[in-house]
RNA sequence: GCGCCCAUAGCUCAGCUGGAUAGAGUACUUGGCUUCGAACCAAGUGGUCGGGAGUUCGAAUCUCUCUGGGCGCACCA
């Protein structure tokens, strides 16, 4: 309907562009079905008056669909349209079911999207569980509209963090051994590192155990004594941890770490209905060179320039506030020198688009890797980093403080078993990504009621009671009868239902094309709404056949939206509650 | 100090590239189950869109400034 009344205003203004033909849809009777402000508009550039030319438009137009027209405001035309023009999307509901609102505006086009990527120094965190649930939202609703989506976990697998792991997880096997020492201020303290410790102690036996005197020789002094430094301390331990174990030993441990949480972040994410068509390795990067490729590449651009004994990239000349270091004064490379080769792999890779889905916390950092991309060719219009911010968490009143580090932190597998996965994942979608949250834990455990999840899961649990209520009866759904009288559908609940639908595939497009989730939730909700409205004032099970299948058209309809909807936000679809 | 994000109803938030009377949920008040599921519906109360200035026919939306929050500013990842 919003395309025929496109067609007709483009015929009837000639020289009028598509951008400028905005045409809204209201529910508002007052403001008619469709309302358009092109006269507004198009006035502004013929340089004429607003009215006159709304005029001009009105006289122009005719179409049986539209039962009146009518000049308002300075520049607006409301468009009154036959409610039996409309139902065609309800047939269309039916019958595509799954498919229904999928479109191929993205055919051809490869997305490369990542999200998550948290290191694996431990169990994600609520923190971790928006950029999981937005990101996985963006994935589909881009699959839904036509794009060859590649959704990847760039496992950070190869930085001083994880060796920082490595060797937490090592000193607190030598304490389960019975060796006394004081913990590394700086080493990871979360219980599950103590558990880390215990399978290594279960596979290894004590074939890694060292005395305490020997890992601690010649370590500088931690922090909090004299001399003290934190980070000293850490890397001198880390130093004595592969000499004294060795290449292979070490290897053990480290690799006990990592592998038992990337698995616990793999079987999280799997649960929480978050998956991969690829675990990318940094590790795999530095192995297969990549960071010297692109490196010669950007030699080659000239932005790569030696001082202080590093090696510099010039992100000044792409807007980035500093030069940044690739490979460091002692010969080791930054993370954002694997980070380089990584999105090079990227686009090497074929892909269109890139899309980066950070924390908030990495906003500084975007422009650096947009620079290198500038400088190697891709431009960044094809490069796409969104950023997440923080939920903020809150038990009642108190804020609470999250840390991997300190280990005070709430997984997200807590989170999950407490509110449910549906409620988790539509919470964290509900709001614009980058907008605050405000996560109350203590509500979302208590009240999880609150959550708008369980209103539209409602809706299509009642449509779905509605079709069980058919058979107990021993009545049978005619669609075809119902498209017949499709034309019996005139309450004010039924138009507005109808109006619904019909937005259904338009949000999508807009939800993937400007990768915002929530207004998909939105409008899921506001969907269920008149079906809730409309559910308590008409019985659709009614003696009159041709209504009743009309109607039961029109909720079948419904539920098929409903259901493709949610399931694009990754929550389920209950048949009961 | 510099940069990014944010400020809309008591609370949590929508409001798309400027458009008509700023909307939902929640809370509060009132009404609705003998009726396809009341986890629902209907009605009502509630606003100087943080303050100020500017741009124009027109600003919650764009610009500037101030205030108040969040987050960054490493040869960390």
């Amino acid at each position: 309907m919003k395309f025929l009344l496109q067609t007709l205003l483009q015929q009837a203004v000639p020289s009028a562009s598509l951008e400028q033909i905005q045409i809204d849809h209201t529910k508002d009777k007052k403001f008619g079905d469709f309302s358009s402000n092109i006269a507004m508009v198009l006035a502004k550039s013929m340089n004429m008056p607003p009215r006159e030319l709304a005029q001009q438009i009105v006289n122009k137009i005719t179409h049986s669909s539209i039962l009146k027209m009518e000049i308002a405001g300075p520049g607006f035309i409301n468009f009154y349209i036959d409610p039996n023009q409309q139902t065609a999307v309800i047939m269309q509901a039916i019958t595509q079911k799954e498919n229904f609102g999928r479109s191929n505006i993205g055919a051809g086009k490869r997305v490369h999207i990542e999200y998550v990527s948290a290191n694996p120094t431990g169990p994600l965190h609520v923190g971790h569980g928006r950029g999981a649930a937005f990101g996985a939202a963006v994935a589909s609703l881009l699959k839904e509209v036509g794009y060859d989506v590649h959704r990847e976990y760039y496992v950070n697998d190869a930085g001083r963090q994880m060796h920082i792991l490595g060797t937490s997880t090592w000193l607190r096997y030598l304490e389960l051994c019975g060796e006394k020492f004081i913990f590394p201020s700086n080493a990871y303290k979360g219980d599950y590192v103590i558990d880390l410790a215990k399978q290594a102690l279960e596979k290894y036996g004590k074939t890694l155990l060292i005395s305490a005197t020997k890992v601690f020789e010649n370590v500088p002094a931690d922090e909090g004594q004299e001399n003290g430094d934190k980070d000293a301390h850490i890397d001198g331990l880390i130093n004595n941890a592969k000499k004294l174990l060795g290449k292979e030993k070490y290897q053990q441990i480290f690799n006990v770490a990592k592998d038992d949480i990337l698995a616990d972040i793999r079987d999280d994410l799997a649960e929480f209905g978050v998956v991969y068509e690829e675990w990318f390795s940094e590790q795999s990067l530095v192995d297969g060179g990549a960071f010297e490729i692109a490196l010669e590449a950007l030699k080659s651009a000239s932005s790569i320039y030696e001082a202080d004994g590093a090696t510099w990239f010039r992100a000044t000349d792409f807007g980035d506030e500093k030069d940044r270091v690739l490979i460091k004064e002692n010969g080791d490379r930054t993370y954002f020198a694997n980070d380089i080769a990584y999105h090079v792999n990227k686009y090497r890779r074929g892909y269109d688009r890139v899309i980066d889905i950070l924390g908030a916390d990495h906003h500084g950092y975007v422009p650096r890797i947009q620079g290198v991309l500038k400088a190697l060719g891709h431009g960044d219009k094809d490069f796409k980093a969104l950023l997440v911010q923080f939920a903020i968490l809150y038990r009642g009143d108190e804020r609470v403080q999250m840390s991997t580090r300190s280990g005070s932190f709430v997984t997200l597998r807590e989170l999950r078993e407490e509110v449910g996965n549906d409620a988790a994942r539509f919470f964290y979608v509900m709001r614009k990504n980058e907008q605050h949250m405000d996560f109350d834990l203590e509500l979302a455990k208590s009240q999880s009621n609150e959550n708008p999840v369980y209103y539209i899961q409602y809706a299509h649990a009642r449509i779905c009671s509605v079709f069980r209520q058919l058979d107990e009866k021993a009545l049978q759904h005619d669609i075809a009868l119902g498209e017949k009288h499709l034309a019996l559908l005139t309450t004010q609940h039924e138009t507005d239902l109808v109006d619904q639908l019909n937005r259904y595939s338009d949000i999508i497009v807009s939800a993937a094309q400007s990768h915002e989730p929530h207004s998909l939730a939105a409008y899921l909700r506001a969907l269920a709404a008149s079906f809730h409205s409309y559910y308590n004032a008409h019985a659709f099970i009614v003696e009159n056949l041709n209504l009743c299948n009309a109607r039961l058209n029109l909720v079948l309809a419904t539920q098929h939206a409903l259901r493709n909807g949610l399931a694009l936000l990754g929550v389920s679809a209950p048949e009961k509650m």
